[in-house]
DNA sequence: TCGCTAATAGACCGATCGATATAGTAAGCG
DNA sequence: CGCTTACTATATCGATCGGTCTATTAGCGA
């Protein structure tokens, strides 16, 4: 985990080990569900350190952690997405290996960004456009991957919305009913439905 | 309902008006953001009643307003489904109907469960099993108007859940970004891909 | 070795959390 | 009338919330 005994104290190690612990519970608890000593806890970090390291406190906290989790996500996105067999086939393959994660981690592992998009929509400016931020950088990585395949522009943004609507619509329900039904539901029917 | 039993005014209505004031909170901003002390000030009901009338506390309430504001829901898409043009014209109808009330109300009024299912679907076990009993009525709603227009069972079934995932997902991305595009996306998309 | 700074230690703050306990009031009814 | 039940009022509980404080330590360049 975090603890390196090393005599060198640990410095940068512990605000990536806050950052980790955040992200980890923010996915799984949300914003207002999380307090700070929560996050010490699981982190392992020293207490003290936390306003060193965000003197933004809480919110700054969580800002970096969606950020963090949302260009992993991205990542992976864009990797699957460049996988020969088209942006279909792509598509597809992410929604398995979301139902995969997800069913894997017991129902915990939704989406890292969803429920503090939902709780602080109206209620931190900051934290609202974070979480917009994110989900605007997915989309972009599907409708890049739609352009390429031969969409034209307008199309293939459009088409990026709703496949991630549909995804995150399909994590909601997978979560809530403790089973992957929904998540297949949106595989088969984008199989028929896209070009 | 409620027996109506010409008693004084009092009594029943504080029942009610925490239930309202907590369907409103908990839709705005989740559970774990809702204090009881906002709820008893929003609903203008005395704080001595509120253990009373809800002796289960906080969880109890929740339960019991999330199964409220699913009903209303519920009857709404019913309705809606039930209008003459099929179902294909009615799914746009709600997508239209979703669109302007999320953008009439300042983009606060969202999915009145989708919070409190991604809080509590770790959490709480009778919250989330609340959660997955209304998105199921929903998805009830919508198969059954769809096999009404001669689909079969199970193809009704997936297209529902598929159309259900579809629309909490743009809620939830119409919210973020404070637009309704991934709303319209819904609604165009599934224009295009619906039989 | 010294001094500067990054980083940690952890006690402590007032506020608020959900929940409880106990007492009081008003209506319905014999 | 007095009694019972339904409902309200208030005061307070311990726990936890996010955040701040002062003191101390470790490491590194000079």
């Amino acid at each position: 985990m975090a603890e390196r005994t090393s005599t060198r104290s640990n410095g940068r190690a512990s605000r990536r080990a806050f950052l980790d612990a955040t992200a980890v519970l923010l996915r799984r608890q949300g914003y207002a569900g999380t307090g700070l000593s929560e996050i010490v806890a699981r982190s392992g970090a020293p207490r003290g350190s936390l306003y060193f390291h965000f003197p933004g406190g809480k919110q700054e906290l969580a800002r970096a952690a969606m950020e963090r989790s949302g260009e992993q996500l991205r990542r992976a996105i864009g990797a699957t997405m460049d996988a020969p067999g088209g942006p279909r086939a792509a598509i597809l393959a992410l929604l398995d290996a979301l139902a995969a994660g997800l069913e894997g981690s017991g129902y915990r592992d939704g989406c890292p960004i969803a429920t503090v998009a939902l709780e602080t929509a109206a209620e931190s400016e900051p934290l609202r456009e974070t979480a917009a931020a994110v989900f605007e950088s997915w989309v972009d990585e599907l409708a890049r991957a739609l352009q390429d395949s031969g969409m034209e522009r307008a199309g293939a943004q459009r088409r990026a919305l709703f496949v991630l609507s549909a995804i995150e619509g399909a994590l909601l329900l997978s979560r809530a009913r403790r089973d992957v039904a929904p998540l297949r539901a949106v595989r088969e029917e984008l199989l028929l439905g896209l070009g």
